[in-house]
DNA sequence: TTGTATGCGTTATCAT
DNA sequence: ATGATAACGCATACAA
């Protein structure tokens, strides 16, 4: 494969020429400037980016390892990276560690080897070990929708318990006395917090306390199991309305009841969490505690770059407010 | 940062033997190892893979440039990549070309000049020049779901005319008679094709032409208003089955009907076109026309890391077959 | 077993 | 305006 050396004999002149057609082309007479693109075209030249990535130290690359990309508030969130990376000539690789530890460190090692210019991720723990030994080695890293504890990264998240508060104030606002909160394992930091700002929003309002519904995972499949939950429940203790931990439970949740000849939201009434794009397409469209999902990607991506080239950065843990999008599946 | 050189000086030995210590570890005597190592860990060492590239021409990195990352059919795809490539070691860098011609320019060329060992692409328009100019400038390509007509590239698709008449002979064997045909523009080969082989599949039952009820874009959106044209039939020309060019079109339709008030299938039974995840999710779960998603991404993978080490490889032009999986939206 | 020297393809500095 | 040369960090062949 040619190289600048092949294009500088093709063209009869010598090497520093070429590399200065590429990097100064002003500082080169238009016809040898010609002379070169031509044997460039003929030869096929590239430039090798591992090379002039070795002298000049960085890349202008980005990465995000994402935790699933089947998911479509992961995709959503990546598109609002790209956004500030593409303003700022930068290109983004996106990674799937697809839940799995061994490939989230496998993937972090591959792009600190590859010395790209920062790194977001959605990690499956934001505790783990291997997260700030990214940075220790090196290169800026940035957690996106999660919140490390203890540890000297940046991150942007959502304040879940706000959004589990503007879930149940809704629901109680539509008149519902009798609700239920959909979600599971306790485990995964997210649920657990829709469901404090849950139970503290109707403690607040007086109201009776939740009935948990527990799922073993946060997926379609579970929220129909959920609704077969539900619909056992004897009528008078049948909650009227169902706060789900995310759009996914709900969809199922929603598949569940319509199947069984249920109306939603005259016999049950739900809110799901994320406003993925699926929420607003379903038969029934589902009311959704919407996070600013373009505006997290957006947010991380500036911290990294900021991380990457302002010597005076610190680390921030950046909190984004949730917003209550109403729509058929509580108003009817 | 720390380099090899800098790992030899704080061990005491020579930059040599920390090379052999990363790249031939059995030829260095453990004791001398562990200082090494040691060393490497003291000082945050992270190998340089820019440089090693450098020496050994190629990465053991393939990349997919997807059409749209917000759609779960490419996800899907890009997940069937995935296996293969990890089990022959290699990583995956998706990008995202969001529909966008200059940004599948711009990722093409950023990659190519990576020297990633291969590239898997779905374009925007499988005949453009720039697909071909990656191949000839020395990165294998892979065109993914798409068939370009005359060019020198591998690919794998799937035979959407087979997928059209699937759908339509299913339709006729529930002894429906009055189809309609949602999808647009007719630009999209994939509309076009799968339209070609609903009327062939009409034509060979002896069955009415189609009623092409055109969109400007295979969206939820445009389901939705196909929705309101279908609706605003009389009721003698109204159809009693409508096959959609792919689910978005499908869920938005459905949505359209069950909001006023009408019932699926009973007063139109629908299909749609690549059983992406929540078409089977849907309050009234859709028929659709499965593509092998993921058998799609493991060949396109496989071809391309072919083309990459092997000199034999002869450019070949897979097509994969759909099949009908039929859900409530058509069998009551 | 360990050390030394050379080159990978590019860019930048300097001299012409 | 153009050409020569050193350096980026690493891996390898070879010498010790």
């Amino acid at each position: 494969m040619a190289g600048v050396k092949d294009v500088a004999a093709h063209a009869g002149v010598s090497l520093g020429t070429v590399s200065n057609v590429l990097n100064q082309p002003h500082r080169v007479s238009p016809a040898t400037r010609r002379k070169v693109e031509e044997a460039m075209v003929e030869l096929g030249f590239v430039r090798n980016e591992a090379a002039r990535h070795l002298r000049s130290g960085r890349s202008r690359t980005l990465a995000y390892v994402m935790l699933d990309a089947a998911n479509p508030f992961f995709t959503d969130v990546a598109a609002g990276i790209e956004e500030t990376a593409e303003s700022g000539r930068f290109s983004l690789y996106m990674c799937n560690s697809d839940n799995r530890v061994d490939r989230e460190v496998a993937y972090l090692d591959h792009l600190v080897e590859q010395r790209v210019q920062g790194i977001l991720v959605t990690p499956i723990d934001p505790e783990a070990a291997h997260l700030a030994a990214v940075a220790h080695r090196g290169t800026p890293v940035v957690v996106v929708d999660r919140t490390p504890r203890e540890q000297a990264l940046c991150s942007v998240a959502v304040d879940d318990v706000l959004g589990g508060r503007l879930a149940v104030e809704h629901l109680l606002d539509r008149g519902h006395e009798r609700i239920a909160f959909v979600g599971g394992p306790e485990s995964i930091g997210q649920v657990r917090d829709r469901l404090v700002g849950a139970r503290g929003g109707l403690d607040d309002a007086g109201a009776p306390p939740v009935t948990v519904i527990a799922t073993e995972a946060t997926t379609v499949r579970e929220g129909r199991t959920a609704g077969e939950r539900i619909l056992g429940l004897p009528r008078a203790k049948r909650p009227t309305a169902a706060f789900c931990a995310n759009d996914l439970l709900a969809l199922g949740l929603l598949q569940q009841l319509v199947g069984s000849g249920l109306a939603v939201p005259d016999d049950l009434a739900i809110v799901g969490y994320d406003d993925i794009y699926f929420a607003g397409a379903a038969a029934v469209p589902l009311t959704s505690v919407r996070q600013p999902r373009h505006e997290l990607g957006r947010r991380a991506a500036q911290l990294v770059l900021d991380e990457a080239d302002n010597p005076e950065h610190s680390h921030q843990q950046v909190v984004l407010l949730p917003e209550l999008v109403a729509r058929t599946s509580t108003l009817g």
